[in-house]
DNA sequence: ACCGTTGCTACGTAATTTGTAGCACAAACG
DNA sequence: CGTTTGTGCTACAAATTACGTAGCAACGGT
């Protein structure tokens, strides 16, 4: 099983990061961990996709080092995947706005 | 041809937001109509897409008025598309920092 | 008429995602 | 001990999505 690099393959770091953030599931766990830790069946249920994606959505997350398993709670956000979760916070407030204009 | 609804159907619109940017090449054509506004076959070469899936992308976002067609000068992005690239931008400088991090 | 550019579509193939079932392991229960 | 429960995770076929190439129709310029 061949591992195919997918994206621009600039390898410029913002590339990197919105090839693996545009990846379906990615961006909705990393927002289901902004508050505490979920177990895997909690992010599955959660976001309704099959545990196969799931696992292999936390794998990239996991290389990424953005998400960490810790056995005794389960998936959460590193010191990485807090930093970009706090740029992504303001999206929260700004999709209601979105949402309005959108009618 | 049933139009389906994917991601969680909760209707709230973070996860509207976060369904509609977590799909392959949305966020790097958004991107890519940070500057200036760009013809099809430009956005087409710049990300490497097949034009299906280009024009695929292009109709959600125009659907989500974040993007729009000027024929005059091709893709650009709405003022909601703006205010949202804003929020993004900081993404540009921390993900040097993730680069980095990663070794 | 001819050419280039525009946005966009058709269509067969390849890759990804889904849904369901189930595995191995560990801890708790009876 | 035997069973149940919860854990992360995997197998596998089916469905969905994306890819790659070719090409269309409309328009403007030459």
């Amino acid at each position: 099983m061949v591992k195919r690099v997918r994206g621009s393959q600039t390898g410029r770091p913002i590339m990197r990061l919105l090839d693996l953030l545009g990846r379906r599931w990615t961006l909705r766990i990393v927002w289901e961990l902004r508050e505490e830790p979920k177990r895997f069946r909690d992010l599955q249920d959660l976001i309704g996709a099959s545990p196969t994606i799931v696992n292999t959505r936390l794998a990239e997350l996991r290389e990424a080092k953005l998400v960490e398993l810790d056995e005794a709670v389960g998936y959460r956000l590193t010191a990485l995947g807090k930093e970009l979760l706090l740029l992504f916070l303001p999206l929260h407030t700004w999709s209601e706005k979105w949402a309005k204009a959108l009618g």
